[in-house]
DNA sequence: GTGTATATCTCGGGG
DNA sequence: CCCCGAGGTATACAC
């Protein structure tokens, strides 16, 4: 990892055009050869950045990064502040506790917990505009489509409608409802989903987390 | 700016948990208190972060940094490699042309190339789940909220649609039909616009700026 | 503050 | 390669 302090310009343009006016920023290119520059406030965001990969040709005190896709970023320095260079090694990656991909297995191994009765068909169902978190029975035999979030929002109901539009076209399971899961659900979410025959179902992670034997603690 | 580089492990306890095993990062910590921890790949993405407002405490090789959410990054250092920092001041910015502010700017002056005789009743028409970008009249009267995008995807056509289903409440607007203005627009979304009468019309954002008289460029 | 929409979204997974 | 969905999304803006 290259770190450079300067003041510079830069320009880009690719999706977008964009433009910095002179200040002083850090640049930082990484061993994968992408770039991103960054000002003193706003943890998150670059201000500009080309992701790999990229070529990078520096001209004294121009630096021209190129991609593939027609992307172009160029990097005019007036004055050199700084200039390191750092050898990290790869990193074994981030590992994280309580995503929705935890909710859906816990969820999956436990669908008595969405309602009293419901058992699973299908994890990751396919339908052709996309997958169905899970596909279930209810106590009476009637299908059940179940979409998971860790938060319920609007748009959670809309994919859920759409859906048990697709779903309702195979004859087989043209009487499916739908339930939006979540850990906790908005009313306005609520509200659409009402409109739209959906049930809401608010569910607690921690609890449900407790029904694993093996609590299988990541870290 | 302080730039660390060191060889760390680090813990984050917030709106999820997450664990990153020990290896050599780069340790940004900027003028407004945020902190960004940054392998050597992935242009835009931290590994972990804490935005401003933080408070960071340093006890000897551990910095413990907190904010009032709750949340809470634990950053163990096991070697330091490089520490230092650099006077940055405040930036001007980042200037963006092309995006769909813009595009809507422009459409709202030149309405008709939307539509043959559309013209523009209101921009940002309220209603209670959100503006709508354009309302319009076409050339035989009728009502029409156009949504505006740079790429027309499925989200877009659902937008509409649930702005339509509110204007529609209106007496007066009852028979408002809808068009999907955009740069681009992809099959799924002019299928499920088809399916629900609303028209797709592709933008050339190019042509609709050489319209303007000024020719207002940024930059 | 909540609610809504935008983003050069990024990133990863599946076909 | 595209498509789709999740994200500690972040960020801006209106109410």
């Amino acid at each position: 990892m290259r770190l450079v302090i300067a003041r510079c310009t830069v320009d880009y343009s690719g999706r977008l055009d964009a433009h910095l006016p002179e200040a002083t920023r850090l640049i930082m290119v990484k061993a994968d050869g992408c770039v991103a520059i960054h000002a003193d406030g706003g943890a998150y965001k670059p201000l500009n950045w080309m992701n790999a990969p990229n070529r990078l040709i520096e001209q004294d005190n121009v630096w021209e990064v190129t991609n593939p896709g027609g992307e172009r970023l160029v990097i005019t320095m007036t004055e050199l502040l700084h200039d390191s260079a750092h050898e990290l090694g790869s990193d074994p990656g981030l590992v994280k506790d309580g995503v929705e991909k935890h909710l859906q297995e816990l969820l999956a191994d436990h669908p008595e917990t969405i309602e009293e009765g419901l058992v699973l068909v299908r994890r990751e169902h396919a339908t052709d505009i996309g997958p169905v978190d899970l596909l279930c029975r209810d106590a009476s035999g009637q299908a059940v489509a179940v979409e998971i979030k860790r938060k319920g929002e609007i748009d959670g109901v809309e994919q859920l409608t759409r859906y048990l539009d697709r779903i309702r076209q195979d004859p087989s399971l043209k009487d499916v409802r739908g339930i939006l899961a979540a850990q906790a659900i908005k009313p306005q979410a609520r509200a659409l989903a009402a409109a739209r025959d959906i049930d809401c179902v608010t569910i607690d992670y921690d609890a449900l987390r407790g029904l694993e034997p093996t609590e299988p603690r990541l870290f």
